[in-house]
This record gives C-alpha cells, sequence and structure tokens, in this order.
RNA sequence: GGAGGGGUGGCAGAGCGGUCGAAUGCGGCGGUCUCGAAAACCGUUACCGGCGGUUCCGUCGGUCGAGGGUUCAAAUCCCUCCCCCUCCGCCA
C-alpha cells in the first residue's frame, strides 16, 4: 500500500503518478474516505478521553460515564465504518509507477531498453517446441488433458532430466551472486498474497482450497516475500532464491497461448527476491536484471529488453523489466523473465521494517524470474536440428542434461 | 484426528477487573569512574495514529497472538479463530 500521510500532504504528485496507472478516480475517493476519518478521530478520542478515570467512579460519574458511553457508541460506529471504507480504498490503490516508467496502458507501449543477439537462423524451417518435444513424447499435452484438463503437460524422458537440469543450475549460478537458497510453501495464507499485493485485485487469477482457507502461490515471490513478514529486519539487503511450483488459473487467456506449455496452470520457477535499504532499490533492480540477462547469455538465446508501461504493470510494482527470448517456433520475441521494483508497497502491507539511526522504517522489496520452463522452451526451439534433436547449452550438463537430446539411442530408454 | 499446556516489550518473565503500556532480570543506548577498558553505579530504552508547535518535543487516542462480546472500566472474564509446546494416533 502507499504511504498515506505522504499522498495526503502531496496529493497532486501522487494523483499525477496515478493517473498514468489508471488509478486517479479510486486514489481521489480515497482522499475523501481519508477527509471523512480525519474529521471523526478528533471527535472521537475527545470522548474517549473523557471516559477514563483512575480508580473506582463515584455514583455521580458512574452516570456521567453511562451518558457518555451512548453519545460515544453512535459516534464509534461512524469512526470504524469510515476506518473501514478508507483502508478497503487503500488496499485498491496500486504502487505508483516509478517516473523513467513510460506512459501507455498495453504491452506495445513497453521500450526496448536493449537488443542482444540476433533472431536464430535457420536453414531449414524451424519447428515449436511441441512438435519438436511430440515427435520424442517429451510433452504430454493428451494425456495431461485426461488427467488433469487442459493446459497441463507431463514432461517427459529427456525433458524432464533437462528441465530439472536448468533449475538447478540457476539455483547454483544465483546462491554464487550470494543470494540464499529456499524451497518455499506454495500454499499460503490470505495475508500472504494481500501482503505481496495479489489480492484483493487479482484475486480470481488464483486457485484456493477454501477449507483451509489457503491459495496456491502464482509465484514463489509470495512466500519469499512473506517469509520477513511482520518483521523487523537487519544485514540488509537479504537476498533470496527460490525453486517453487507455480499455479495460475490463467483465467483472463482463454484462446491465448495454448500450444503446449508455453502458457500452463502449473509451472515450476526459480525465483530471486530482495529485501533493501529504499536509497539501493534502483541498483538492487539493475542488479536482478543483469543477473537475468547473464543467465539469458550463459544460455546463448537472443533477447531484448523491456521497460514494462505504467499501465501494464501489476498493481506492486513501480517498474518492472521483461526479457524476451526469440522463440523461431513463433518467430517472435516472448517474455521468459520479469524483474520489479515493489518499493515500499509490499513491505508496507506485510509490515517489514528495519532500524535506521533507531527509527522503524519500510524496507525495499524486488523479485525476478532467474528461469522457468519457458527458457526451456526457447532452449528447444532455437538449438534444434533439422533431424529433430537438440544440442543443449553445455552450462547445462553440469547439472544432469545430456549434450544432445532427441537423437538415437536415447530415445528407447524412455519409451512411454 | 484425540487429550492437555501456553502465546505479555529486543529476549526471559511477572501481572489474572480500575491507580498497568505493564514489576523484575538480561540485552541495547547515554553518563559517572578510568590513561583506556572491564566491573560497579546512575539514567534511559515498545509500536501505531490524530492534533499543536516541528532536527525533535508536547498532548490525546489505540495496541499485551487476531477478531468479537460482557462491564462505567479488560493484559486480566466469556466466545470464535490463528500459532507454538507436550503426549497419543496416523503418516512421506
Amino acid at each position: 500500500m502507499i504511504d498515506l500521510r505522504a499522498a495526503r500532504n502531496d496529493p497532486d504528485t501522487y494523483r499525477a503518478a496515478l493517473a498514468r496507472k489508471g488509478a486517479e478516480a479510486v486514489f481521489d475517493e480515497l482522499l475523501a474516505a481519508d477527509r471523512a476519518c480525519l474529521e471523526l478521530q478528533p471527535r472521537v478520542e475527545e470522548l474517549r478521553a473523557r471516559t477514563k478515570l483512575k480508580g473506582k467512579p463515584t455514583p455521580e460519574q458512574l452516570e456521567e460515564l453511562r451518558r457518555v458511553k451512548v453519545e460515544l457508541q453512535e459516534l464509534e460506529q461512524r469512526f470504524a465504518e469510515a476506518g473501514e471504507r478508507r483502508q478497503e480504498l487503500l488496499d485498491r490503490v496500486p504502487n505508483p509507477p516509478a517516473e523513467d516508467v513510460p506512459d501507455g496502458a498495453s504491452e506495445e507501449d513497453a521500450t526496448v531498453v536493449k537488443l542482444v543477439g540476433e533472431p536464430t537462423e535457420f536453414s531449414f524451417e524451424p519447428r515449436d517446441h511441441l512438435d519438436l518435444a511430440a515427435a520424442h513424447g517429451w510433452i504430454d499435452v493428451e494425456r495431461a488433458a485426461r488427467v488433469s484438463g487442459s493446459r497441463f503437460v507431463y514432461r517427459v524422458g529427456d525433458l524432464a532430466l533437462l528441465e530439472i537440469a536448468l533449475y538447478r543450475w540457476a539455483l547454483e549460478r544465483i546462491v554464487q551472486k550470494g543470494h540464499v537458497p529456499v524451497l518455499p510453501p506454495v500454499l499460503v495464507r490470505e495475508e500472504a498474497m494481500y501482503g505481496t499485493g495479489f489480492f484483493p485485485s487479482e484475486k480470481g487469477d488464483f486457485y484456493d482450497v477454501p477449507e483451509d482457507g489457503l491459495y496456491l502461490v502464482g509465484t514463489s515471490e509470495v512466500p519469499l516475500a512473506a517469509f520477513h513478514m511482520g518483521e523487523e529486519v537487519d544485514g540488509l539487503p537479504l537476498r533470496y532464491v527460490a525453486l517453487s511450483t507455480c499455479f495460475r488459473r490463467e483465467a483472463g487467456a482463454a484462446g491465448r497461448d495454448t500450444r503446449g506449455m508455453f502458457r500452463v496452470h502449473q509451472f515450476d520457477k526459480v525465483e530471486m527476491f530482495v529485501f533493501c535499504e529504499p536509497e539501493r532499490s534502483r541498483d538492487e533492480h539493475e542488479r536482478l536484471l543483469a543477473i537475468e540477462e547473464q543467465l539469458v547469455q550463459e544460455l546463448g538465446l537472443p533477447y531484448r529488453v523491456l521497460n514494462i508501461a505504467a499501465g501494464d504493470l501489476g498493481a506492486s510494482a513501480a517498474k518492472k523489466y521483461d526479457i524476451e527470448a526469440w522463440f523461431p517456433g513463433q518467430s517472435r520475441y516472448r517474455e521468459i523473465t520479469s524483474t520489479s521494483n515493489t518499493t515500499d508497497f509490499q513491505s508496507r502491507r506485510l509490515n517489514v521494517r528495519y532500524r535506521r539511526d533507531g527509527k522503524l522504517e519500510h524496507v525495499h522489496t524486488l523479485n525476478g524470474t532467474a528461469v522457468t520452463a519457458r527458457a526451456l522452451i526457447a532452449i528447444l526451439e532455437s538449438f534444434q536440428d533439422e533431424d529433430g534433436s537438440i544440442s543443449v547449452p553445455e552450462p547445462l550438463t553440469a547439472f544432469g542434461a545430456p549434450s544432445r537430446v532427441g537423437s538415437g539411442a536415447r530415445e528407447l530408454q524412455f519409451r512411454t
């Protein structure tokens, strides 16, 4: 959530920034609700002060107290309602975008920050990941549909090994950068979803387990951010890297990316997360992007970096960089990583603070993708040969991936 | 899943209807002493919000796991939920 006091003191700056996210109206509603609260608060407090007394009251005082109580009840009721209204609106106001975020509301409004490498050239017609995988039985969507429904996949044989190697490699590389490795819970309470800014605005995008009041996380950003929920932290920056399965309803994505495993309800992801001092978060954001780029480079994938437009940012991000890799099967760049600076938006909701000169202040938080299965798809499509085999990026072979998959003898081993 | 015990300040731990934001100890910070340090001693040390002056202070309100209730008055009594511990059961 935003800093209400700061917004109250400088409403015009906040309004202008929030307008870029289309949140001008809700912000003005918030200010009005806030004024209503502030009008009632002194009156309530003044009456409450009158009910305070030390020791046993005399009969006359008791009489007076009963009268004040009646008066108070009505006012407290109104104050409580005003407070709820304000909180409700506060929960819906997004993090204002940073100044260096481009205007616009859609994907197309992002600016291309940099372009690295060239779209891969082929002397034959490159196949897409599903064609490639289907030929080897690596991705089984039919059986997955039977078992779980559409947008689920089985990864089988060498592809399973390759995918695990990818995660294991990424984890290792990020740990080398000083991040603490974590295997987090993927079922979380509502507070964690709220605290990271996914609730209430994106509630419909996630699976829940109503009987237990738990939610399946769409990213390990949630359990990582909530790791320090309610804490006073020290030793900043605190840097983590998690491997977890992620679950998304993809409710708004009907008909989009329906082929293969590009967009599925369940996937795995290695995710970076940082808690840092406010003045440091810009640098940390660049740092996370640099790590992401390095990984993509080590895999040998051509890519571009996008600075996402204000209106296309989620509620919690002040700024977001996406890396899009070239997917030869689709002949276009598609998102494979995303890193956001969420400034103090999550730490306010989660109440994560640190002590600076004896005073408690909210930390800044940042998240960034190391790798997901989308990188795997990009690898399949980018490093395919005409015979349908794939030459695996060298770094992955140290983590259990065969150096070439999809050729001859190995196939027999994993027949399904 | 069953039976019991418990959640109080940075930590440990008392308080179990009013004078309690809360004893005491430890830790932290400041000071005295000292060439310096330790020890000892003295002082200080929770958070959130409103208002007024505004490096900071004053004042009022709220907060003793969370929410609700009883009462003129709740850390203290009642209800619901959450969490932790012990024992039993079950289980990878």
